[in-house]
DNA sequence: GCCTGGTGCATACC
DNA sequence: ACTGGTATGCACCAGGC
């Protein structure tokens, strides 16, 4: 039997893509058998229905497209249909779970990348499903449910096929809204990679740190070689300071380098460590702000540096005229300095390139923090580019004075200056607090709140913490102070737990017990009795089998429970702590 | 019994 | 077809006192 239903909506694919799903009478892929064959073509935009008494259609729709796209099919969907006599030769396979996570050694792939209202695919996810995924990316789910009993049939009723069809349907539509959202998002980063893997796809579905590698090697014209993992050698990074004290109020800045990164590699021609154009003596071998390791060309910039630079000023370009193609650029460029520590990319990977390029930047950051504070400015804290400086004299134009000096003095001790090399005003503050390395609060001279890295903006940190600030927000910012004394929070706290004690919970996400190095830590413990997932628990002093010292139970053991019986350390000792007087 | 330092795990910052 | 380092916090455990 075959089914046709077209789509009416515009097709964005152009390519032969097939995106297909199957049912089966089991899971195991080595018994499974065949019965149902789902798929939507690209090519026609519709929909194709078949049972297993038609291998040979199935075979054909297969047969004429190029591109076959499944959710989790590397591991399921295409070992059965091989199994059951169909075959994907040839065919570009493109498996929808792989691309945005690898299961095996549960990396994030294209998950980090992919943007859904401003946050990162990966962290809105509570599972890899894929009704989750589709839920994620705000697509239409359906309702669908079935007895999988009904197919260990071989042939149906016809209210019976209307049911599978119905269900089938719908999985295969959000297989392709999926895999079309991401041909949309990743469509960006085709245009700059080889004529190979713009046709494999590769532009789609590899690791960002592939694709980086790929697009630099095509583009600086150098081969593309990989070798062996190994053990890793590690290197310096970035240069973090303690915060110089707790609170501050006044003019404060937050000054950045722009690209300090790519920037350290095309001003240091960091790449060129091996050319033939010039002698060991006549290469650059660093300076007192710059004591590099390595030895690099002074007399024209590499095949890699002038692709960063090309590509570099190209994303300027694509910035202003708010051009896609922007983030792409963003990607590769930043990502420069991940492969180029890892000896996977044998042709990029350079010890010293990677050392020399985060200690040009730790070094411009010192330097900027001596500048400052020179200057009579304090400097309140930096990390690996920035730095929060406090501005005494309330004259931002002597800052910029200052900065610029910076820049000359930077620009002096390298082989290779860049116009575009700069320091920019990230943020204009009127209050900050420092808490430790990493971890911070300011409010902006727009009156915005921002939080780094505190345990409150975790993922695990309890609702009511969560709703303790933000019913205290607009008062922080009115006030511009973010403490208050603890009877006052207590307050809060207390109204809060009335309504519902199951709010102090922290939100554990696990993995099977199995994969599990330490059988004693708390996340094998809450695999093993909870299973894998998403859990949020209690903790307490009286139920629960998860925990050693404290107990931890669900929030529905957790309604027998008394305030007086929760252990509320985590909220006044760590969430709570950095907004108590 | 308490403290310390190390480990495994998770997550945020750059 | 596997980007990097820096840093904190929790729970647990072993070893020293």
């Amino acid at each position: 039997m075959k089914w046709r239903k077209s789509c009416n909506k515009p097709v964005l694919v152009g390519d032969d893509v097939l995106v297909y799903d199957i049912e089966t009478d089991g899971l195991d892929t080595e018994t499974a058998k065949l019965k149902w064959f789902g798929a939507f073509s690209f090519k026609d935009n519709c929909y194709y229905f078949y049972t297993y008494h038609e291998m040979e259609h199935i075979q054909k729709l297969i047969d004429d497209h190029k591109i076959c796209v499944g959710y989790n099919n590397k591991d399921f969907d295409q070992p059965i249909c091989e199994n059951n006599g169909l075959s994907f030769e040839y065919k570009i396979r493109i498996d929808l779970l792989r691309v945005l996570f690898r299961p095996e050694t549960r990396t994030p792939v294209r998950e980090a990348i992919l943007k859904v209202d401003g946050q990162i695919l990966k962290n809105v996810l509570p599972n890899h499903k894929l009704k989750s995924v589709a839920k994620a990316l705000k697509l239409d789910q359906g309702k669908g449910d079935i007895d999988y009993k009904i197919f260990r049939k071989d042939y149906w009723t016809k209210s019976e096929i209307k049911e599978i069809l119905h269900y089938l349907h719908l999985d295969v539509k959000i297989t392709k809204e999926i895999f079309e959202y991401m041909y949309k998002e990743f469509l960006p980063m085709k245009y700059l990679m080889g004529p190979e893997d713009q046709r494999k796809y590769n532009w789609f579905r590899t690791s960002t740190g592939s694709y980086t590698y790929k697009v630099i090697c095509h583009q600086a014209g150098i081969e593309e070689e990989y070798a062996e993992p190994g053990p890793r050698k590690q290197f310096e990074g970035g240069f973090v300071s303690d915060p110089l004290g707790h609170e501050f109020k006044g003019k404060i800045y937050c000054l950045d380098f722009n690209s300090a990164y790519p920037h350290a590699f095309m001003m240091g021609n960091l790449y060129s460590h091996s050319c033939k154009c010039c002698t060991e003596d006549e290469k650059w071998a660093g300076n007192e702000l710059f004591p590099v390791e390595g030895r690099y060309c002074m007399k024209k910039p590499g095949k890699v540096e002038r692709v960063i630079k090309k590509l570099y000023l190209q994303r300027l370009e694509y910035k202003k005229k708010k051009d896609p193609r922007e983030y792409a650029i963003k990607i590769i460029i930043n990502t420069m300095y991940g492969i180029s520590g890892s000896q996977v990319f044998k042709n990029v990977y350079s010890l010293n390139t990677a050392s020399d390029c985060t200690l040009m930047a730790r070094q411009m950051v010192k330097h900027a923090r001596n500048k400052f504070e020179c200057a009579g400015y304090k400097v309140l804290y930096s990390d690996t580019d920035s730095v929060f400086l406090l501005d005494t004299y309330n004259n931002e134009t002597n800052v910029l004075r200052v900065r610029d000096e910076i820049i000359t003095d930077i620009k002096n001790s390298v082989p290779f200056p860049q116009d575009t090399f700069g320091m920019g005003i990230d943020a204009r503050i009127k209050a900050a607090w420092f808490f430790k390395k990493k971890h911070y609060v300011y409010i902006t001279e727009e009156n915005k709140i921002k939080i780094k890295g505190l345990p409150l903006i975790k993922s695990d940190c309890s609702r009511l913490s969560r709703l303790v600030f933000e019913r205290l927000k607009p008062d922080m910012i009115d006030r511009l102070d973010i403490k208050y004394p603890l009877f006052k929070l207590k307050e809060i706290v207390k109204e809060i737990l009335d309504e519902d004690l199951g709010l102090v919970a922290n939100y554990y996400k696990v993995r099977r017990p199995e994969t599990y190095k330490s059988q004693t830590s708390i996340q094998y413990q809450i695999a093993k009795e909870l299973g894998p997932g998403e859990h949020w628990l209690v903790p307490n002093r009286k139920i629960g089998s998860i925990g050693k010292g404290k107990k931890y139970c669900t929030l529905e053991e957790a309604k027998s429970l008394e305030v007086d019986d929760l252990i509320l350390d985590k909220v006044w000792e760590t969430e709570l702590s950095p907004f108590i007087k």
